[in-house]
DNA sequence: GGATCGACTAAGAGCGCTCTCACCTGGGGA
DNA sequence: TCCCCAGGTGAGAGCGCTCTTAGTCGATCC
């Protein structure tokens, strides 16, 4: 197919440079050799344009230099409006950049494209995985453990097998939402829960139970599955259940603002009648009308510590398993 | 590093099921052999648990199965909340997965990137590259096409070099948006425009201007940079140059969100006052208040195009090369 | 019934690299 | 002067697969 089908090789640059194939693969790796040797090495490789085969070097070396992340949504969630998966790849992106590795994504909507991976990952293909936002009790990470892979998740598993992760501090972000509120005065404080089969769904539920457990406000919750529709459905929900309420804790940004349009549409204002808190804090949380108080959780840095962690693995290094990166209030006009 | 350091070879299925190496070879390939050697390879693979090395393959056949994406944007911009990039790599995704091909993601920000993904792909590492949202006349399309390597790019090149690309119909979509405009009896229409050194940008108002010809209107253009905050810096220009105005056509549903935002701080009602149409049609366009007339672009469908003429090119077939995809004026509430 | 044909299979030569190990060569100590 | 010790080098053996080239065997044809 290539127009190019013959690129110089390690041999041909040695005939050039006059040495063996052995010295010019120690120049290309960096290690010592004679400053003649490397001078004419140099220039062999210059004049040849020669770059290394990679699969030749992955067949001995048995590594890729390749690093998977792999985001089992069905794919149209994964991208349509959440800015969560983009700002992983983006934290990853950079961390793997540095450490010169490449990164293949791996978008696991379906069962066949499970088997895929797995399969791909069995063939030596990728030297890590990355698993983001899994649902329930994956069997993956188990799975790929199995094969002696290293793998990192963000998020601790649900499944019996536990598996490094980078988190974030969801509880605590969701209880000082819901702190916040309650010093604000308010009383009847609702959420809009995200999923329950994934850790950012339960632990922020969690967190705002705890926070209101101390309170002699009792809970009012609805379930939405963090898009932007559902919070709006999940909004009208409460305000039905219990139309004199005056504050929500929601558990994402995206949410959040659909229920901001459902409080619209029902004539609250935000935050006079009803004071809203979202979590996330994606850019749109700052471009809301009034621009929405959020939890603000360290997307980036969620995938940049998911990449460095890995990246230790890979190097046979030990690593702690557990990251927890902490969550902070950020208050804007919503609450 | 891998706790099973020695996976099953060709050779060991091959012992097991009492066959010669290229018989196993053929039924992992999908060759004909006699029914009884195909049965006692099968089992031994199963057995043995076999996965062929994916490296040892490529070294013989040149090919990787893999295919890079590259994002030449600087990484913040690509990743904020832009939902063009995540669009294109959904579409992508999904031709690739049908096709057994994996998919790198390369985004190249700063020189030293460019120069790592030049040697990445040199090295043989990808069987093809698709090549999304270049600026200006980049060099890459010209240096992958030189080391002889399939690329497909989205929109056409600024360069001198031409490189297949699969682009949509920027200058009918921004006439269209601007003659829905006139037809509603708009007199002072302005424009947002995008980036002057993209494809986008450049068309997007040259399709503005065109519609403008036949009309006795004057041109009123600002331009941004298909960010919120360039929007919005924009329209508060427009309103300076041209207080008066009653329509503005804007580059990207992103500045229009932007724009709009700017439009109500200035206490201009939209459509009344001021009419607003956009491009993109991206999700949140559909939640702004007013939802925003504008002009769909086919997004997800551009990623699977670009990796089906990718496809065929590292397939060795021949391909037209441009393929323009239709787009689609969206009426909702702006105007 | 022997030659011919077709359909499979076995053996072997690489693909381009790394890595081990033996070898060389020059410098310093005895 | 001789020997020993390094650091540096070269030859060769793979890594696991594909693909070509022979070769085998059973079935068909005259």
């Amino acid at each position: 197919m290539n127009v190019q089908h013959r690129r110089p090789t390690l041999e041909s640059v040695a005939a050039r440079a006059g040495v063996s194939r052995a010295t010019v693969s120690r120049v290309v790796n960096g290690l010592p050799v004679t400053t003649a040797s490397q001078e004419s090495v140099e220039r062999a490789i210059a004049e040849l344009g020669y770059v290394p085969n990679h699969a030749a070097r992955t067949l001995v070396t048995r590594r890729t230099d390749l690093i998977a992340l792999v985001l089992p949504e069905p794919t149209t969630r994964v991208f349509s409006d959440d800015p969560f998966f983009p700002g992983v790849i983006h934290g990853v992106s950079q961390e793997l950049e540095a450490a010169d590795k490449q990164l293949v994504l791996m978008l696991a909507g379906s069962e066949a494209s499970h088997t895929r991976i797995e399969r791909s990952i069995a063939a030596h293909h990728v030297d890590g995985v990355m698993l983001a936002s899994l649902h329930g009790a994956d069997p993956l990470p188990a799975a790929l453990t199995r094969i002696g892979i290293p793998v990192v998740c963000n998020e601790r598993s649900l499944g019996p097998t536990s598996v490094p992760y980078v988190g974030v501090d969801n509880v605590g972000g969701a209880a000082a939402a819901v702190r916040h509120l309650l010093d604000a005065g308010r009383t009847r404080i609702a959420t809009i829960a995200g999923p329950q089969d994934m850790i950012g769904g339960i632990d922020r539920l969690t967190g705002y139970r705890d926070a209101l457990r101390g309170s002699s406000r009792r809970s009012i919750v609805a379930v939405g599955d963090f898009t932007m529709d559902s919070g709006a459905a999940a909004m009208r929900q409460l305000l039905e259940d219990d139309p004199a309420l005056d504050a929500v804790f929601v558990a994402s940004d995206l949410m959040a603002d659909g229920a901001l349009q459902a409080l619209r549409q029902a004539g609250r204002r935000v935050p006079d009648d009803v004071a809203l808190i979202g979590f996330d804090d994606i850019a749109l949380a700052a471009y809301t009308d009034p621009p929405l108080t959020t939890v603000r959780q360290p997307i980036v840095e969620i995938g940049r510590q998911m990449a460095r962690q890995l990246l230790c693995l890979v190097n046979g290094a030990e690593i702690e398993s557990t990251v927890v990166l902490p969550t902070e209030l950020v208050i804007r006009g919503s609450a």
